[in-house]
DNA sequence: TCTGGGGTCCTAGGACCC
DNA sequence: TCTGGGGTCCTAGGACCC
């Protein structure tokens, strides 16, 4: 007689990108290390990740590199280096799926859901995390839940190198008092428009009348946020490889851009590297999408179809172009981005996947374990 | 303090067709 | 004279995540 369920389970690597520099620069161990940009804190870029000694100075992913070395002069700072960091991930994710019974679906970089059906979840979580250090050298932690939601939020509790579960039995318990920001999916943006109707809490949030949610936002985002506050989402951990749907490539210059001329080398430079992206996959740019962030700190994207599929890059810049002479601002720029978005595949996409978002069409995308069920509260 | 670069998805509203 | 709905395509804009 055994007590074997479904599971879902959320590894997600102990500071990443750090980790991984000081593996191949043990002198690195025990110090500060910042990775960003291209290493240089005078420059115009940001925090990739922080080691555990870099954050007790206070450094945090996304700050600004030249905030980071106010705060800790003496860190060592590297340069990202991302075909390093796809290399160690990939080893993870092997090793992911090489264990016994797991369906493994890749969130990103560092970390992946598993799906798995164990009587003991909690040791099959702890067999990962060996596992992964076996063969990786690497750390990780990994959230046990009984649905998508639960497991991601999970593992912010077991980390580092831990494990925690989080299920309908100890939900309230654990989240009810938190903010609506605690959530995989709730900004400070959406925080706000919640806590203008008096939902402050995970628990407001589960409580929160339904109509109101939906007149707020909508039919599809009102009832998903409700969900989200009692934990409730899919279960189902879905192994279908990720299709791209669009590439993009963007720059922060050192410098504002002001002339009309370099504005428009620059979106060549950048429609070309696009063009390299998407010829790898083989789908053409049937749209493009211009990004520009004007000086001191204003960003607008715009889009454009085009009449036919392209692979030309001056297609692409001319359309870009386009776009921005239609935006008629003079502000100076400090980022250009060009995105195309790709022919879908044939048959279209597959499923509708997301990567780096707990969004409703992630929700969707199974309902087994979606049931509202939840424990009483406290 | 001064804010990267890579993505995805949702909503609203206008245009157009039947 | 006044005025349908439903569907699709497109653009603008907003939000979130790693």
């Amino acid at each position: 007689m055994t007590d074997e369920r479904p599971w879902v389970l959320h590894v997600d690597l102990d500071q990443f990108i750090a980790a991984v520099e000081i593996l191949r620069r043990p002198e690195l161990a025990g110090l500060p290390v910042v990775v960003g940009g291209r290493g240089d804190p005078t420059e115009r870029a940001v925090v990739s990740t922080a080691s555990y000694e870099a954050r007790e100075f206070g450094i945090r992913s996304g700050m600004p590199l030249k905030t980071a070395v106010r705060k800790c002069p003496d860190a060592v700072f590297l340069p990202v280096d991302a075909p390093a960091y796809e290399e160690a991930s990939a080893a993870v994710m092997g090793v992911l799926r090489g264990m016994p019974g797991a369906v493994v679906e890749v969130l990103g970089w560092d970390e992946a859901f598993v799906g798995v059906t164990t009587e003991d979840p909690v040791a099959y979580a702890n067999s990962i995390r060996t596992a992964v250090f076996e063969a990786t050298s690497l750390h990780c932690s990994v959230g046990v839940g009984d649905t998508k939601v639960r497991a991601k939020i999970a593992t912010d509790f077991g980390k580092p190198q831990g494990v925690y579960r989080l299920t309908r039995d100890n939900w309230f318990e654990v989240m009810g008092a938190r903010p609506t920001t605690a959530l995989w999916g709730v900004g400070t943006r959406i925080a706000a428009r919640l806590a203008s109707h008096g939902y402050r809490t995970v628990e407001d949030l589960a409580d929160a009348d339904e109509a109101v949610l939906v007149a707020e936002f909508g039919p599809t985002m009102g009832p998903h946020y409700g969900r989200l506050g009692r934990g409730v989402s899919s279960a189902t951990v879905d192994d279908t490889p990720w299709v791209a749907r669009a590439h993009g490539r963007e720059t922060t210059y050192q410098t504002n851009l002001t002339e009309p001329q370099e504005i428009s080398a620059a979106l060549r430079e950048l429609a070309g590297q696009v063009v390299e992206d998407i010829r790898a996959e083989q789908r053409p740019c049937i749209r493009v999408f211009l990004k520009v962030r004007f000086a001191p700190f204003f960003t607008v994207n715009r889009g454009r179809k085009l009449a036919e599929p392209t692979y030309d890059p001056d297609v692409i810049a001319a359309t870009a172009v386009a776009l921005f002479t239609a935006l008629e601002d003079e502000r100076p720029v400090r980022l250009l981005g060009v995105r195309a978005e790709m022919v879908p595949p044939e048959g279209g996409y597959d499923s509708p996947r997301s990567t780096g978002r707990g969004g409703p069409s992630a929700q969707r995308s199974g309902t087994a374990g979606a049931t509202d069920d939840v424990a009483p509260k406290p």
